[in-house]
DNA sequence: TTAAGTTAAGTTTTT
DNA sequence: CTTAACTTAA
């Protein structure tokens, strides 16, 4: 009796295949996850293989994480040396010893999609670009796919030579790599594309990796691009024990330069491959499987595969028209409470997935409306969020004053009375004198059209200065808070006093505790260490399981991830598949795409999918009609159940709601859960009591103000009735209320 | 020269 | 409906 025998047939030879090219198809919740970590335990424990000769490739650091935790348990002893990691901190981790090797220097910086629009828009300027015409976004999208399928600027200004708008492009991307290595910086995809550079540059280099990865792993290898399947093929050419795992009707990222036939080719590629099929789903009842079957089997060009499973049939898919998108976020709303209600599921049990990040706003006003602990993964990065670039600007300026980005960033913020006049002329100075525009900084005074604005630049370079020399003492975490007491910056937006700036304030502090925690776990922390590790983190990243709350995010985010319920929402033509892939010019492959997404989110129901839609839906303030989408009419009738609703104009929608839910759930708070959660749903209760009480008054997101009129002690949390000025008398759980004390 | 106030334009999906 | 570019007042 061993590990392996709770695994079926195809699952053990996934497991034991381990020498050579190995391809193995797997389809939605076919135990892939199970089969790569006892892949690994097997090579070490069976093959005597050394961890440190193991490699595994994820996109995501929280599948990594997932993947790292598993294998520990697994394995034991020497599991911490096998590099488990995404594309992008796999490459950044060989970039910064050797990068120097092909004329960067290893202190790099690396630019988000901010920073490079930034960088974007200035070029534009420099180089008299029309952006009316060329579009900064364009512009950057045909770059990063240029570098997607490793094409050089100089290769894309010999392919670019006929056609004229491709010339300019090629003459932006080169000016484009010029200002990244002057400012010493990496793009996304850059990580990728220097490491391959480096690779096929170095043989040194090239030797070391070969040698040391003996055995690679490749999780969703269906959304590899060519420049990652060059970084692995180069990684595994000398061994050649490469297995990769993926589904190609799971194959949702085109758009990002996915290639498709890495995964349909892998054969081709690698002559002598051994291809296994998962085909048994261990995750979803019959009837959500032949839902799934039923729409991807209007794909052509896909691997044969037929998925099966020995649950039950399960219930029907529960199909809902709805008159308006706010029925529907209803609908979600009391179906979930209902479902609380009767203990069929918990609120972590729960996700209501979409096709765009636009739609969670409706389900979430609903939420709030109705005491639903939830939490939003996506919509703008927690690091992207103007504060938290902001500090992390003044942590980058610190750090390395050679981001010039990071510097302007800031230098104006709070305001110095320091605008875009002065910051030309600096710049000017700069390029004049060949040197960075943090060191025209320190020379401000040297600097003759400055005039008097040179003094106001005087305290900002003294600041960061004195900062400097003080982070030996200080360290990350009291560096910033040292950063934030200086500049004031709370204290103006405490000032502002208005909710945006309160959900600011929040993720301050979320980003301060992000940077204790960090000090915390790292035995040698670094203000360089930390700004790197925040620098890959995806949304996705932070979603912990286990906590109860319901989780709304975009069928992109969904991918690998599995709930017993499922609401697929805004199931419209138009929405879903979205307007532009109907519109586009090869239509059919875009619907293809399209619909594979619809695969992943059906295949994400374990026990339950409701699918819903609305008739009309409000979209950048306007309303579209839209009809049911074309992938609902793929799944067979049969499976369905449900009812369209009519229009009910007797009903007012303050019925509708229940404004006293019978059994709300005591939650617990997730840590580190994302900002738009915590802004709505953070608990007010410091160390188990309220900062406020009976008597006071406090203010609600979307009730306005009130005073509290009780509060019960329940379990972990509070019970607090408040009556409100204009909603009337609400009962609420303190830790989902975000009650406000004014 | 800066900063606040006003008007115009634009939205798929993301490491 | 929100964010970026433009205009005007200080």
């Amino acid at each position: 009796m061993s590990i392996y025998d709770t695994l079926n047939e195809q699952q053990k030879l996934g497991v034991t295949t381990t020498e050579g090219p190995v391809l193995i198809l797997a389809g939605a919740g076919s135990g892939k996850t199970r089969v790569l970590t006892h892949r690994t335990a097997y090579l070490i424990e069976e093959k005597g293989i050394n961890p440190y000769h193991i490699m595994a490739i994820t996109f995501t650091n929280k599948a990594a994480g997932e993947m790292r935790e598993r294998i520990d348990a697994m394995v034991g002893y020497g599991s911490e040396s096998i590099w488990v990691s995404t594309f992008h901190s796999t490459c950044v981790r060989i970039l910064r010893r050797h990068i120097d090797r092909i004329g960067y220097d290893t202190n790099f910086t690396i630019y988000d999609a901010d920073d490079s629009k930034s960088v974007m828009k200035e070029i534009c300027k420099r180089l008299n670009i029309d952006t009316k015409i060329y579009k900064e976004r364009s512009l950057l999208a045909a770059i990063s796919s240029a570098k997607d399928e490793l094409i050089a600027p100089d290769d894309f200004a010999l392919k670019a030579a006929g056609d004229f708008g491709k010339r300019r492009q090629a003459e932006v991307y080169r000016e484009y790599q010029n200002v990244l290595k002057k400012n010493n910086a990496l793009d996304f995809d850059d990580l990728i594309v220097k490491t391959v550079e480096l690779l096929r540059n170095d043989a040194e280099v090239l030797a070391y990796y070969q040698e040391r990865f003996r055995y690679i792993v490749v999780d969703e290898y269906q959304d590899t691009n060519t420049a990652q399947f060059e970084l692995i093929r180069l990684l595994a050419g000398k061994y050649k024990n490469l297995c990769v795992v993926g589904d190609d009707d799971q194959s949702i990222y085109k758009f990002r330069g996915a290639n498709i036939y890495n995964i349909l080719n892998f054969e081709k590629h690698f002559p002598d491959a051994v291809t296994i099929k998962l085909e048994q789903n261990y995750r979803s009842t019959q009837n959500i499987l032949d839902a799934a079957n039923g729409v991807i089997a209007n794909n052509v060009g896909r691997k044969r595969k037929s998925l099966w499973t020995a649950n039950d049939r399960g219930e029907q898919i529960d199909f809902e028209q709805f008159d308006t998108a706010y029925d529907e976020a209803d609908f979600v709303a009391r179906d979930i409470q209902s479902g609380i209600r009767n203990g069929k599921f918990g609120y972590g049990d729960y996700a209501v997935l979409y096709r765009t990040n636009a739609q969670s706003r409706l389900f979430e006003e609903r939420f709030i409306t109705s005491n639903i602990p939830y939490k939003i993964v996506g919509g703008v990065n927690f690091y992207a969020r103007k504060e938290v670039k902001d500090l992390l600007a003044y942590l980058k300026t610190i750090d390395n004053a050679r981001d010039d980005l990071a510097v302007r960033r800031i230098i104006n913020v709070p305001k110095r009375g320091i605008g875009a006049t002065t910051l030309n002329r600096v710049s000017d100075y700069a390029e004049d004198y060949g040197i960075s525009f943090y060191d025209a900084l320190k020379q401000a005074d040297e600097i003759p059209s400055l005039g008097k604005a040179a003094a106001k630049i005087r305290p900002f370079v003294t600041f960061i200065q004195t900062m400097r020399s003080k982070l030996p003492y200080l360290g990350v975490s009291e560096l910033l808070r040292e950063v934030i007491e200086e500049t004031g910056y709370v204290k103006e937006l405490e000032a502002e006093d208005t909710e945006e700036a309160q959900v600011r304030i929040e993720n301050i502090d979320e980003f301060i505790s992000k940077a204790v925690s960090y000090e915390e776990n790292e035995e040698q922390p670094s203000l360089g260490g930390f700004l790197e590790e925040v620098a890959l983190v995806a949304d996705i990243d932070g979603l912990e399981e286990g906590n109860e709350y319901v989780v709304l995010m975009t069928l992109h985010s969904a991918k690998g991830l599995e709930f017993p319920k499922v609401y697929l929402a805004g199931m419209e033509d138009g929405l879903f598949p979205s307007y532009m892939s109907i519109v586009s010019d090869n239509a059919t492959e875009e619907l293809e795409e399209e619909r594979r997404l619809a695969y992943v989110g059906i295949t994400r129901a374990k026990k339950e999918l409701a699918i819903t839609c609305a008739r009309q839906r409000m979209i950048r303030g306007e309303t579209q009609y839209n009809k049911v989408s074309r992938f609902v009419k793929e799944i067979p009738a049969e499976l369905l159940s449900g009812e369209i609703r009519k229009p009910s104009y007797g009903e007012s929608r303050e019925q509708k709601l229940p404004v006293r839910p019978k059994r709300p759930a005591v939650s617990r708070q997730p840590s580190g859960q994302s900002m738009q959660a915590k802004a709505f749903a953070s608990a007010r209760t410091v160390g188990g009591s309220l900062d406020y009480g009976v008597g006071d008054r406090v203010s609600h997101v979307k009730f306005g103000n009130g005073t509290v009129t009780g509060i019960v002690e329940g379990g972990r949390d509070f019970e607090v009735t408040v009556a409100f000025d204009t909603a009337g008398t609400k009962k609420m759980f303190a830790s989902f209320a975000k009650l406000k004390k004014i």
